[in-house]
DNA sequence: TTGTAGGCGTTATCAA
DNA sequence: TTGATAACGCCTACAA
């Protein structure tokens, strides 16, 4: 209704004077009679601070930019609500854009991030190019990439070792029998599926299990490509009998055409998933998985990033590499 | 490296004055020579318009607020992304504010949102008092009311027709033959859950079928509760031959306890779940389910928010109830 | 068509 | 400890 109330509000009602108002808002010092009064002031006029007009004084928006592919994905959404929850209690708001997994739009939005005049960005890139980052590195603003590890460029880091999730999954199956063991891995350019995939090859090789070549199999990390090249893996001579799917979707995808070609897991073929616990057991029988540590992903980028915003920059650049979980359920047979 | 780029510096590198650039920035009336020596200079020093500064201005943010009760559930998320990329396309960004399903944090983020000087918000509210929405009006920021009905309180609102949703389900099963058909809702003060109940009642009504009130389960529209209520529906005597499950997270849970229980679908037990088309297929055998149309949620909310944001009130409030769609498997069988 | 000047709400410097 | 005042970058009468 009327116009929000100003320091210049308070201080008349207060009388005294607006640089006095500004102190007490800001901690400085002033005498305790005069702090009850503009306590009471603000109190009566529902005084808050004008952000906008602060920020223009300040330089800092008190907003960090989060970056990422989608929404639609699980391990997106969660990661982001950890690290938007720890930023918020830290008094920073979040602007959220996802760039749908196109480069140009990636490029548009860290634009818009950096027009938005936000203090911080939280990036989940596309691929391993840096020259998106020169942008945000020339206007001085802190930068924490997440999930991909960006060559040539200095900033902080948060991914999961890939390889060693994928090492001990396999390491799992080769354990318990298996040796013609299928993969379906994400996209060659991308770095979690490289890295995936040559955790694959890893063990492979310290186990001394010949790779065949058309048990791996690259596709997009979407429920489409899991689901056909699930197929493909299927119509192998010999048959695999196990087989590894490394992201969640890919996952969904795969065990939609185990079902329909009514193949039963784990008799006829041992599966091993990723990502998301709940859609795990809701599978019938209950898959074994790997897990990727959201929560931590999460809240160690919040934090990385506000030590960078509050311009501590010791040990920059910070690299940490998070350990994965394995579920084992019952998705996988002793042959 | 330095200082960004400011119309003075536009002003001076063209020897014209800050108000001419102004103008040719917000499309005023420019000598054509003027335009093209303007465009050069904003092109060498790499100009952006300061938003702050404009904001500060303007009283305009071009920000809007979006206020959910969660990022974990792909409904919401889903139409997030919706709406987002629909508010970006017409200048606006967006903060996405979520409340972990706690009335206090709701309102603590609305006041968050508001002296962040939204210009709009789009509210998922927990419940339908409206006592939260008063602060917001009082400023005059435009609200748009998502998957509720908030009584006592104008505002624009986009909710499903949860009521038919649940009535069409229902029905589905009756006119297969099932008579005994549990339901498991969401919480009782919770409005989709309220109609979608009410669905339930008014169908077996309308085909005279005697309303056991065992089989109607209220729980908290999360995995654990749909798995728990599952559990309690088969203890029933005699044990319902259909179930209907009322969100995705309890459909989830749901299954799991039919699947620990080791009873198949749909020979020993008929099954309808809800969103979330790809989980439905995954599950065997793919199961019958009710979709909300997300995107048209999602297009519908973003339009009418930018509507009024644009000042026109035509209409106001709009009331937007929307069909559900009805995905028939294999999860129901005729007896 | 262009320029001058005042103000948006805040912070920060410097005197008092 | 307080207060007057000059920025911050932009917009907008109003005057030229």
């Amino acid at each position: 209704m009327a116009n929000p109330a100003t320091i210049k509000d308070v201080a008349k009602m207060s009388g005294l004077s607006i640089a006095t108002i500004s102190k007490y808002i800001n901690g400085g010092s002033v005498r305790d009679k005069n702090r009850a009064i503009i306590a009471d002031a603000i109190g009566r006029l529902d005084y808050r601070v004008n952000e906008i007009a602060q920020g223009l004084k300040t330089n800092k928006t008190k907003t960090v930019g989060i970056l990422i592919p989608t929404l639609d994905r699980i391990f997106y959404s969660a990661i982001i609500s950890v690290i938007e929850d720890i930023l918020l209690k830290n008094g920073y708001s979040t602007i959220i854009c996802t760039y749908m997994e196109d480069e140009n739009i990636e490029k548009t939005k860290i634009q818009f991030l950096v027009n938005k005049m936000v203090d911080g960005i939280v990036l989940m890139p596309f691929d391993k190019s840096s020259a998106k980052l020169l942008e945000i590195s020339r206007k001085n603003i802190p930068v924490v990439v997440i999930d991909q590890v960006i060559s040539d460029s200095d900033c902080d880091t948060v991914v999961v070792d890939n390889l060693n999730a994928s090492y001990n999954a396999v390491e799992h199956l080769i354990t318990e029998g298996h040796k013609r063991i299928g993969i379906i891995c994400g996209p060659e350019n991308v770095y979690t599926a490289q890295e995936r995939q040559k955790g694959y090859i890893r063990v492979m090789e310290d186990y001394s299990i010949k790779i065949d070549k058309m048990l791996i199999k690259n596709s997009d990390y979407k429920f489409e490509g899991g689901y056909k090249m699930m197929m493909e893996l299927l119509e192998q001579k010999p048959v695999p009998t196990a087989v590894f799917v490394t992201n969640y979707e890919m996952t969904l995808g795969a065990v939609v055409a185990i079902n329909e070609k009514n193949i039963s897991i784990p008799e006829q073929l041992s599966f091993i998933g990723f990502d998301n616990m709940q859609m795990a057991e809701v599978v019938k029988p209950p898959l074994s998985i790997v897990v990727q540590p959201v929560r931590q992903i999460g809240a160690i980028s919040a934090e990385i990033l506000l030590k960078r915003l509050k311009g501590d920059f010791t040990g920059f650049p910070a690299f940490f590499r998070l350990k994965t979980d394995m579920l084992i359920r019952k998705s996988v047979k002793k042959i």
